[in-house]
RNA sequence: GGGAGUUUAGCUCAGCUGGUUCAGAGCAUCUGCCUUACAAGCAGAGGGUCACUGGUUCGAACCCAGUAACUCCCA
């Protein structure tokens, strides 16, 4: 049979995903295993799929597979969030090229359009997702706007109301004049911008002298002293206590407008002399309140300048500035400009300039949330991942304001809040039950006086609920879904969004079961470009996960991804980590491809019982590391550790031990061995490389399966006895047939020439054992057992043993002489360090008595082979 | 400005309670091989002042202090 020579991935993962799906392998239903639940951070209906997502759900796979190995019930939910800001401008967007406009559309044509434009585009990553292998329980995929998902976001806003903890008030906030909407502090970045400081003269009412006719105030924004509310200087300023009293005139409009004092001003900072705008700067709105200011709000909810400004009506904020720049210059009031750099808040979503405006917004209170789910993460009842991020999430949970919870927008659960004519507000599920509250109030009220909110809440809002209203634990906290699968293992995400959503979702847990969310969060690293760039569009530099699965297979990119992923820290991405992964895919399927064409001859006996043992044993102490570092969620380490299992021990070393030669027959009991390790192998990769071992797994060479016998249901095997004296004699052996090739390789003899070895025995190895072995690995055509080293032979020392081969090539005597010289030179300074050691009383009073022990083993090693060297060295002289 | 983190081989990273012959792994590099599973491979080899300076200690990559560079979070 031919068998090809390379792994050809792309049909097998066709085949396999398809043939787990039909056969309900990702379903989880609760039964009375044990069960064992990730939720999937919900990727956003906007998005494709990037090598973020790669990798955060890359990792969450290899959980949910090992832990589906190891027997529990695993349950791994999907879906998406509607993310309300960047959904609805893109469906802005596309109504715009389509001739229509928002404003002219009713709040449900509005919703029409947006759930077409979810329907068609929204599952795109959740498709992508299984080209990655992802054996998500497809039956459970929710969405953030699910009709069950919004009643559950409509009960938690009703019972945080009526709780006390939602409020509604004027609050300075995040205005995106693009987006309209107001966005939460988290949702702005800032940058640094190359701005200018403009130095403006105020002309003062009813100056004592003429030296103080003028003041002159630095700021950024030119265009907003149309709604200047004072002039504010330090008291203890004594440049200007001639201001003290005074009041002066905005230059261009000549609005008189008095000075105040505050010590918030920094006197050392432009003029010292601060212009107090509070409809427009978070920090005047405070010194406002404190000083009974009037707010002036000249800005539109586009940004554009509206008629309180009396001037530059109508303009774009960034428009009036460079207008108004020349105005003052013209009316002699611009002093002079100056080159500033600055932070400036930029909204995520739109980009837009954020604009901090004043306006009317539902809050919810943080104080009382905050707590317990800091104490969840303090007491290590909620484990972050690396446990680095204990600082900082303590530290935002410490300082946490109160959330803004509502958005001007309409694509989003529409907060359940009526107006009543005079003012007052009910909050209730339905129109009808408020019109019954509104009734309460006043009787004579009908349906057609109450107007609901128009706003809705923030995505982050729906999707901190998302742990349990996956499992509708809002609505029927007492369901037997949420009973079983709550709380949920293992949480996957981004550091980014610890705050934004971690946090909430700790918060929203405990608030509706009184328990945490999740045990674990691991939080990954960004993905990077190889230069330290953070992966983005923009800047083109990160791959197509889809080419990169095309052109690696999805196990290669795994591998891949894995390899360099080291929890916590951004991962430096590179192609050559799939490419690894692909060569490792091909050599586990040339493993393969070797052991399925032997041919078995059952007269045989078996040569190679040394060998079996030797990688059973090696195989369980691989095992103990592996479930160590996944213990520890040392997950590129259990990969690696893997890896080299497979790679080094099983392909390198075992399989060249028992490996018949050419077209030799095998024994059966060394081929149905090999045959139990190579499954076992299979399922030890399973969870990193789900369809290559799903594919060897049917293989006839296990003989046959049954239809439901699938690798991604097997059970891992337990962890057996491991002969710790026969891996390290092993390992001895190893050496010495390295050390044999090495000689080879040096006097450039071929391979093929078997060369004779003798072993001058010092330690209590019984290199008979190895015979097979080391003859086989090493071509070797005798063993002879000495008692005085060989001369003229190249010698070598393993462990405390000396070995010869003799080679009808005379030796090198300078060059061995030099070899053995250096070798003797190390030996003498080590010995040099363990003897100052030893020597030291404060050392052996002090240190532990196995560490003393085993300096002085150190001390005898070292002399024994020290010893040696020097009798070779002196066989050599002669 | 405040806080946190990082710095170990060309690259990406391990190195746990300070003590094994402790300076490691993978990749990359170099040398030799198309040796009947695999050139997507095999056999070998080289490569490091553990950022820097001091301190603690019998002993420091590891603990402490300071310095530098980079990264992130917050204002």
């Amino acid at each position: 049979m031919d068998i090809a020579k390379t792994y050809s991935a792309q049909q097998a993962e066709q085949k396999w995903y398809k043939y787990w799906l039909d056969k309900g392998f990702f379903r989880s239903v609760p039964d009375d295993r044990e069960p064992y639940t990730i939720v999937i951070p919900p990727p956003n209906v906007t998005g494709v799929l990037h090598m973020g997502h790669m990798l955060n759900n890359t990792i969450q796979d290899v959980l949910i597979r090992r832990a589906r190995m190891k027997g529990k019930n695993a349950c791994w939910v999907p879906g998406t969030d509607h993310a309300s800001i960047a959904t609805e401008a893109k469906v802005v967007a596309m109504l715009k090229e389509q001739g229509i406009n928002k404003a002219d559309l009713t709040r449900q044509q509005f919703l029409a359009h947006a759930l077409d434009w979810k329907t068609k585009y929204g599952g795109i990553i959740l498709e992508q997702l299984k080209k990655l292998g992802a054996s998500c329980d497809w039956d459970r995929t929710k969405f953030t706007m699910d009709d069950d998902m919004t009643e559950s976001v409509i009960d938690i806003f009703i019972h945080l109301y009526k709780k006390g903890w939602i409020y509604r008030g004027v609050r300075m906030v995040n205005w995106d004049p693009q987006g309209k909407t107001a966005v939460s502090d988290e949702e702005v970045i800032r940058k640094e911008v190359n701005q200018k400081l403009y130095y403006i003269k105020y002309e003062v009412a009813n100056a004592d002298t003429p030296s103080a006719q003028h003041v002159i105030v630095a700021t950024t924004r030119p265009e907003t002293i149309m709604a200047d509310a004072a002039i504010c200087i330090n008291p203890n300023d004594e440049r200007y206590t001639y201001l003290h009293g005074k009041s002066v005139y905005i230059p261009l409009i000549n609005r008189e407008i008095p000075v105040i004092l505050d010590n918030y001003v920094t006197m050392d900072f432009g003029t010292g002399c601060l212009k107090v705008t509070p409809a427009h700067d978070l920090n005047d709105y405070e010194l406002g309140i404190r000083h009974n200011l009037p707010v002036i709000d000249i800005l539109d909810d586009d940004g554009k300048l509206n008629e309180k400004a009396t001037i530059l009506v109508g303009e774009d904020r960034f428009a009036a500035r460079k207008k108004i720049a020349v105005m003052l210059e013209e009316a002699d009031a611009l002093e002079r400009t100056e080159d500033y750099t600055s932070q400036v808040g930029f909204s995520e979503r739109t980009n837009a300039a954020i604009e901090p405006k004043l306006s009317m917004q539902w809050f919810l209170k943080m104080k009382e949330m905050a707590q317990p789910a800091l104490d969840y993460v303090l007491n290590g009842e909620v484990k972050l991942i690396p446990e680095k991020f204990i600082n900082t999430y303590r530290h935002w949970m410490e300082n946490v304001r109160d959330w803004n919870i509502s958005r001007q927008l309409w694509w989003g659960q529409q907060i359940p809040a009526y107006y009543l004519p005079n003012g007052e507000i009910v909050v209730a599920k339905t129109a009808e039950e408020a019109l019954q509250l509104a009734q309460e109030k006043n009787p004579a009220l009908t349906a057609a006086d109450l107007r609901q909110d128009e706003d809705v809440v923030d995505t982050w809002f729906s999707s901190w609920l998302w742990p349990v209203s996956v499992f509708d634990g809002v609505r029927n906290p007492d369901n037997a879904e949420i009973n079983y699968y709550y709380p949920t293992n293992d949480l996957v995400t981004a550091p980014e969004i610890l705050f934004f959503w971690v946090a909430r979702m700790i918060m929203a847990g405990h608030e509706l079961r009184g328990q945490k969310p999740f045990n674990n969060v691991y939080l990954t690293g960004i993905v990077r470009d190889k230069l330290g760039r953070k992966m983005s569009k923009q800047l083109g530099n990160s791959p197509d996960p889809l080419d990169l699965i095309n052109q690696y297979s999805a196990d290669g990119v795994r591998v891949g991804m894995m390899l360099c992923s080291p929890a916590g820290n951004d991962l430096m991405f590179d192609e050559s980590y799939c490419e690894q992964g692909r060569n490792f895919a091909n050599k586990i399927w040339n493993a393969f491809k070797l052991i399925k064409g032997w041919q078995v001859d059952d007269s045989l006996a078996n040569p190679n019982a040394i060998a079996i043992e030797w990688f059973g044993s090696r195989f369980n102490q691989a095992l103990t590391e592996i479930e160590d570092n996944f213990a520890q969620y040392r997950l590129s380490e259990a990969l690696m550790t893997t890896y080299k299992l497979v790679w080094d021990d099983f392909c390198a070393w075992y399989l060249e031990m028992i490996k018949p030669a050419y077209q030799h027959p095998i024994d059966s009991e060394t081929y149905s061995k090999t045959i139990a390790y190579f499954e076992n192998i299979l399922k030890l990769l399973h969870p990193f490389m789900p369809f290559l071992t799903e594919e060897l797994w049917h293989d006839e060479l296990f003989g046959t399966r049954n239809e439901m016998d699938c690798c991604i249901v097997a059970q891992l095997p337990a962890i057996g006895e491991i002969n710790a004296q026969l891996n390290a004699e092993i390992e001895v052996a190893q050496q010495l047939i390295a050390q044999v090739r090495n000689i080879r390789n040096s006097k450039q003899l071929s391979p093929k020439e078997a060369l004779p070895l003798s072993i001058k025995v010092n330690s209590a190895i019984n290199y008979n054992q190895y015979t097979t072995i080391i003859k086989h690995l090493a071509n070797i055509s005798s063993i002879e057992y000495v008692t005085e080293s060989i001369n003229g032979a190249n010698s070598f020392i393993c462990g405390t043993d000396e070995f010869f081969v003799t080679l009808n090539i005379a030796v090198d005597v300078a060059e061995e002489t030099a070899r053995l010289e250096k070798e003797k030179e190390y030996l003498i300074g080590f010995l040099k360090s363990v003897n100052a050691k030893l020597g030291n009383e404060r050392f052996v009073a002090n240190a532990k008595p196995e560490i003393v022990e085993n300096e002085q083993k150190k001390r005898a090693d070292a002399e024994a082979k020290l010893k040696i060297i020097e009798d070779n060295l002196a066989a050599l002289a002669n």
